[in-house]
Parts: C-alpha cells; sequence; structure tokens
DNA sequence: ACAACAAGAACTGTAAACAATATTATAATC
DNA sequence: GATTATAATATTGTTTACAGTTCTTGTTGT
C-alpha cells in the first residue's frame, strides 16, 4: 500500500490569499507598510502583483487580527496606535499572559523547562555583549514569553496573543516605541522562570502580571506627551 | 432630478457583506446552522439570497471570530465545541473578564452602578419567578457580566469578549450545553457589584475571576464525559 | 463482494467586468 | 475671493465567469 492517492500535498497548496496575507502582516510589523497609511487596493494590486479578490481576503484577515481598520466605501488603513491603544493592549497582555504562566506551570514538560533555561542564558550574553541593547525579540522561538505562551497549550490564548496582539506590539516597537528595561526585564523573566520550574502557577501568574505592568506603567508615562509630537520619522500621518 | 444627494447617508450604507454577516453569527449561535455543519457557499448562496462574493466577505469575518473553520480547497464548518474548548474559552474568560472587572471599578459612573443594581434586582426577581430557571442572557444589554465588559471602557477587552468569545458561551447553551447555578451565581453577582460600588478594582477581579472559574470547574466535571456521547439532540456531527 | 482506479461533478479559489459610492477637481454664485 | 454646487474621476462593493482542486460515483479487476 504506497499509498499513490490523489489527494495531492494537502498542506502545501498554500492559497494565494494566505500568501498575500503573510506578506502584509510582516510588511506592516515591519515599517514598509506604515502606520495609517491607506491600504489601496489597486495599488497594492499592483505592488504585490496579485488580484484585487485574493488581496480583500487578505485584507479582512488583517481587519480580524487589528493590523488595519475599514471603512465602508472608503477602504483600508494601517492602525494608528496611541499610547493609550498601547495601554489597553497591554492590560489584556497582562490578563491574558498571566493566565498563560499559569497554565504553563502546569503543562511545560521538563525538557522545555530547560530550553526556556538556556534561552534566558542567551539573553544573558547578549544584554552583556551588547550593553543592555534588548535581544530583538521578533516573535519568534527565542522569545521568552512566546514559549511560555505556547507552553500553555491553550490554543484560544496561543492564537489571541501570538496572532493578534504580539503583531501590535512589535509594531509599536518598529515605530519607534522604547521600552528597554533589558537588564530589569532579565531579572523578572529569571524569576517567572523559577516559579515555572517550581510548578507554581499562582505565582508565576503574579509576576508575569507585574512583570508586564510594569512594561505598561512605561507606557503611561509617556502618555502625557501623547500630543506633543516627537521629533522624528514616525511615519506621515498623511499619505497623498 | 429624483435624489441628486451626493453624500448619501453615511452610516446607513451597510454594505450586503455586513448585513449576511450578523444574520450568520446570529444563525449560528442560535443553532439555526448547527455545529460542526458544512458551510456550503452555493447552498447558502442560494438560502440567503446574496452572491457568493459578500458570502465569502462574511465566512471570512465568521472564521476570524472563531465561529467557523476553513481548510483550503474543502470549505468552511461551524466550529465543533468539545468541552475542552470550553475550558480553554472559560480560562480566557477568567483572565480578560477579571481585568474588566478591575478596570470597570475605576471606570464605572454612578449612575451606571445603579442600572446594575438594579438589573440584579430584576434577575433575583425573575429567579424567584421562575423557580431557579436562570435568566436567558443573549448577549444584551440585561446581562451582568455583558455591563461589566462595557463598563471597562477598554475596547480591546469589549471586542473580545463581546464580539468573540460570548459568541460561542451562547453557542455552547444553545446546543444543550447546562451550567445553571442561578441562585449561586445571583449571590456571586452581588458580591461582585458590592466591589464594584467600593471602587475596590482588586476584589472585583478576584471576585470575577471565582466566578468564572466555578463555572468552568462544572465544564470540567462533565469533560469525561466527553466521547460519551450524552443522549440528546446535540447537533448531528456528520451532515451528508 | 471488496478494493483500487478513473472519469465526472461540484465546490472553492481566482480573475475580470460592472455598479455604486466617495473623493477630487472644476465651475458658478454670493 | 471664499464658498457652495456640480461634474469628473477613482476606489470600493458586487456580480459574473473561469480555473484548479477535491469529492463523489461508477467501473473494473482480483
Amino acid at each position: 500500500m504506497t499509498k499513490p492517492v490523489a489527494t495531492a500535498d494537502a498542506a502545501a497548496s498554500r492559497t494565494i490569499a494566505q500568501e498575500i496575507s503573510d506578506i502584509l502582516v510582516r510588511d506592516i510589523v515591519t515599517g514598509v507598510l506604515p502606520q495609517s497609511s491607506k491600504i489601496s487596493e489597486p495599488e497594492l494590486s499592483r505592488r504585490y502583483k496579485v488580484g484585487r479578490g485574493p488581496l480583500r481576503e487578505a485584507i479582512l484577515r488583517l481587519e480580524g487580527m487589528g493590523l488595519v481598520v475599514r471603512a465602508a466605501h472608503v477602504g483600508a488603513r494601517v492602525v494608528t496606535l496611541m499610547p493609550s491603544d498601547l495601554c489597553e493592549i497591554f492590560a489584556v497582555r497582562e490578563a491574558l499572559e498571566g493566565m498563560a504562566a499559569r497554565q504553563a506551570a502546569a503543562s511545560l514538560s521538563n525538557t522545555e523547562l530547560d530550553e526556556l533555561e538556556q534561552l534566558l542564558a542567551v539573553h544573558a550574553r547578549y544584554i552583556q555583549r551588547h550593553d543592555g541593547r534588548e535581544y530583538i525579540e521578533q516573535g519568534g522561538d527565542y522569545d521568552f514569553h512566546y514559549r511560555i505562551i505556547q507552553g500553555s497549550k491553550n490554543q484560544r490564548l496561543i492564537q489571541s496573543l501570538c496572532n493578534e496582539l504580539y503583531h501590535l506590539v512589535h509594531m509599536y516597537r518598529q515605530s519607534g516605541g522604547r521600552l528597554a528595561r533589558s537588564e530589569q526585564a532579565l531579572e523578572e523573566h529569571r524569576a517567572i522562570l523559577k516559579a515555572l520550574q517550581d510548578r507554581d502557577g499562582e505565582l508565576a501568574e503574579i509576576l508575569m502580571r507585574r512583570h508586564i505592568a510594569r512594561s505598561r506603567k512605561a507606557i503611561e508615562q509617556s502618555l502625557e506627551g501623547c500630543f506633543k509630537n516627537n521629533d522624528g520619522e514616525a511615519g506621515d500621518v498623511r499619505d497623498r
């Protein structure tokens, strides 16, 4: 039974809409499509060499992720992240990642915990070498938070955090939003890991929440200077 | 000169895709389109008298809400909610609504608090009259949780809970998922309201989380009998 | 009778054309 | 000259038609 069944390659047949969707997510998060810029269907259709159909489908998906906002008969624009939006996002992160840490304490395997420990060691070396510069954690496996979320084994948490909120957070960092705190963050990460290794979900949740709450407070401080346009190339709001 | 009106009616111009999207959400939540049933584009296109284009757009949106799952070249099906899925959802609810209660304690106006108190009085009367039957809270303004979430004033929380998770919860209840606990739930609601009135966000969060955690535990108990098909009309998994 | 295979039908994904609305530019009026 | 009305343009929403894949069904062979 060699199974020459004509079921094709299954997962390999990604549709154009999925491809362009991923590309758009990447280009928005990295700033190729800056905040508040218009998502013109004809223009992007030419730029990315795709038909308008798949492109529309991709835009619909982006809207679901919160990366773009649409208005009927007007079109879509890349979302405009104000500091107040970031605060809302971080409040959600605090709640969700806290729960993720709690569940991860029960679900993470010992090997996964070991890998997490090695990861922190890598981060520590990086910070030492680069004098406090934060490790660029672009949502990959090298992100401490990312792994804990995955470790929760809760598909809803993983979906909400990794495929929606984190894009927005990375977007913010890309467009000049600094919230370094590298050394302190590393210490907090170590404490969280300790709680996870002790299988103390309750403590892991508390520590994770405090960890994220501290980042949020940093943003709240810069909330006063919301309308005071900080000098820089943070993307022009108007485009044409 | 029939109607040379230029700027049209603005908000009144809802697109077909939005209309059919709302209809589909309603029909899925109320069970007209049962769990696991196929979402056939040609069939629904005929049934709802809409073109395939807007219908596809609506399905895309439903996918974003987690109400349907799609597979490339295969089509969409209404999501299949297993008890384990419900547990995941309730874990997220616990985290999110806890945070909502915390923020609501700071954001709710005094009049909103009064309305909340009147709402609980209505619920109490209803339970008394119907001998412990739960008030049918179909996500409207008469839902205690709904109002607290709105009261958080956090758009992200409101979006996640009211436009995504609550549809799934209502779906579960519609298809036979019983988690009554009316009298006890009312007592817990009263305690939460008390904390809100005292502007004690920390306590409100704890109470809300325990409140939801209790519901989750009820589901977890019925998780053992997951594969033991409980007698009933819970919707046939296979359809054609 | 059952399994494997192949041809056909049906459905989803994509492309192109059409209609309706909003935006821009132009012209007329105060 | 500024402002409002009007026409032209461009973009979005929708319909229609086509292509590619999957699923069904009928057939054939063992």
